[in-house]
RNA sequence: GGAGAGGUAGCGAAGCUGGCCGUAACGCGCUCGACUCGAAAUCGAGUUAGGGGUUAAUAGCUCCUACGUGGGUUCGAAUCCCACCCUCUCCGCCA
């Protein structure tokens, strides 16, 4: 949510930041709402202080034992009056908030304007893809389970009857694959935890209304997530969502931050609009694990912040080996919350391509506003809105696909990347079973 | 799921026979000052947030709102009534 003043006095800075999104939201109608707001304020504060004057009068008469009839006859029209018009206030501001909760964040000077991802400029490009001397397969055609039909796989991810158990986009894994995926995990964790400071946590994976209004996840993409029946409860897309509201509505101590948080998850998405895309293959699922970043940042200190986070995320690729480039996310392309994006994109020799597996964003005040997350300054004073900012650390599955497309050998096997050697009890190679 | 108790400032807690009690008693904590070589103790002062009006102002002045949330009764609600949420204790069930 953006500060109700900036609207109201630079309208014309929030309208520019709309057309760089690409919004079509009109903020004359926003304008209308919030003088209609103040006009019934003054009116019904008006008739509050004269109730309250007048009924401190009676006050005082009764306590002096006189009679008060006279003096109650006479105000008691004044409080139709103020119900009828809070009321209409009430309604007011409900239309007001529910016009700023889907107003997008204002895009950083520094982000660039663009349209959508083709114009992400490239920030850092790691690595060299290595040169194959087969064609490189694809992470379903190396790891597979396909039953009769392909039997010659690996056999570690088990699409079809992921969709038998539940639906498409649905996945078991298997034996190695499942080790694979948990000594990812426990890389990241102890990397983040041991060397990047993070703070490790394990929120809730289903959380309510509120929450999921505060990182901006409602009111305007409901349809994204997955709602549990007779509940007001959703489940996670990101852990972002539970850890970004950890200190909602608190006051946290400014020697405190900046405050980082990591945690292990599952994510749930509905990919509502993304039929057809991606089908294939682990790329997009309804449910996948991610380690995430969170932090809570001064607002003087919330860029470096980013560029430290994105370290942090870069850093684990670096040591599992796997090339990868970073881009800025233009003003397009950029999330309802952010106001400025880092996605690292990691190499897939199968694809032939550079794919999504880390999301880096600082949301200033964005989110801290809608969560109500503040500090109180050194020395006192009134508490201000944190920067919260948001990263993966990385996504686990995208890293085990990385990792089999990266690591594949001519023979089908694949070579794991030395770090992860000690998180799979040594094992340094997937041999076909 | 059943029975009971409770939700008031950073924390604890009083108020709950409706009216100088909400810039909130009292205690703790915190900030500043006094005392001291310094500290402790002691003494003094300060210490909620949001919104409206006025304004160059995030300065003053002023008004309104908030006692878990939402409604109701009343001239007036922390206080009375209703619904819901959450916490704690006991019972039941359970990994």
């Amino acid at each position: 949510m953006l500060d109700l003043k900036i609207l109201q006095r630079n309208p014309e800075i929030v309208a520019e930041a709309l057309k760089k999104r690409n919004s079509n939201i009109d903020l004359t109608a926003f304008a209308e709402l919030d003088a209609k707001r103040r006009d019934l304020l003054l009116q019904v504060e008006g008739l509050k202080a004269e109730r309250n004057k007048a009924s401190a009068e009676v006050a005082a008469l009764k306590r002096a034992g006189q009679n008060a009839d006279a003096l109650i006859a006479q105000t008691s029209a004044i409080g139709d009056k103020i119900k009828a018009l809070d009321l209409e206030v009430a309604s007011v501001q409900e239309a007001q908030n529910n016009f700023m909760l889907i107003i997008p964040n204002i895009p950083h000077e520094s982000v660039p304007v663009g349209k959508d991802e083709k114009d992400n400029p490239e920030v850092l490009r790691w690595g060299t893809p290595r040169a194959f001397d087969f064609t490189p397969k694809e992470h379903w055609e190396l790891a597979g389970v396909e039953g009769v039909k392909t039997p010659h796989t690996l056999a570690g991810l088990d699409f079809e009857r992921g969709a038998k158990l539940t639906g498409s986009r649905f996945t078991v894994y298997w034996r190695w694959a499942a080790r694979l995926e948990r000594a990812i995990a426990n890389f990241y964790l102890d990397v983040q935890t041991q060397e990047h400071g993070y703070a490790e946590i394990i929120p809730p994976v289903i959380v309510n209304r509120k929450s999921m209004t505060g990182t901006g996840n409602l009111p305007k993409f409901e349809e994204d997530l997955f709602k549990l029946e007779g509940w007001d409860y959703f489940m996670i897309p990101t852990a972002e969502v539970p850890v970004t509201n950890l200190f909602a509505d608190e006051i946290l101590n400014e020697a405190d931050l900046p405050l980082g948080y990591t945690a292990y998850t599952p994510c749930f998405r509905s990919e509502a609009g993304s039929a057809g895309k991606d089908t294939r293959g682990y790329i997009r699922q309804h449910q996948f694990s991610k380690v995430e970043m969170v932090r809570f940042s001064h607002p003087d200190t919330s860029y470096d912040e980013l560029e430290r986070m994105r370290g942090h995320a870069e850093n684990l690729l670096e040591r599992l080996e796997i090339p990868f480039r970073t881009v800025i996310l233009c003003t397009g392309d950029m999330g309802f919350a952010s106001a400025k994006t880092y996605d690292l994109e990691v190499w897939l020799p199968g694809q032939n391509t550079y794919r999504e597996i880390s999301s880096c964003s600082n949301c200033e005040a964005f989110q801290a506003r809608r969560a109500n997350i503040r500090f109180r300054p050194d020395g006192g004073g009134k508490p201000e809105f944190v920067h919260t900012l948001n990263g993966s650390g990385l996504a686990v599955g995208r890293t085990l696909v990385a990792i089999l497309e990266n690591g594949q050998q001519a023979d089908g096997s694949i070579v794991l990347p030395k770090a992860l050697v000690p998180f799979m009890g040594g094992v340094e190679r997937i041999e076909k079973p």
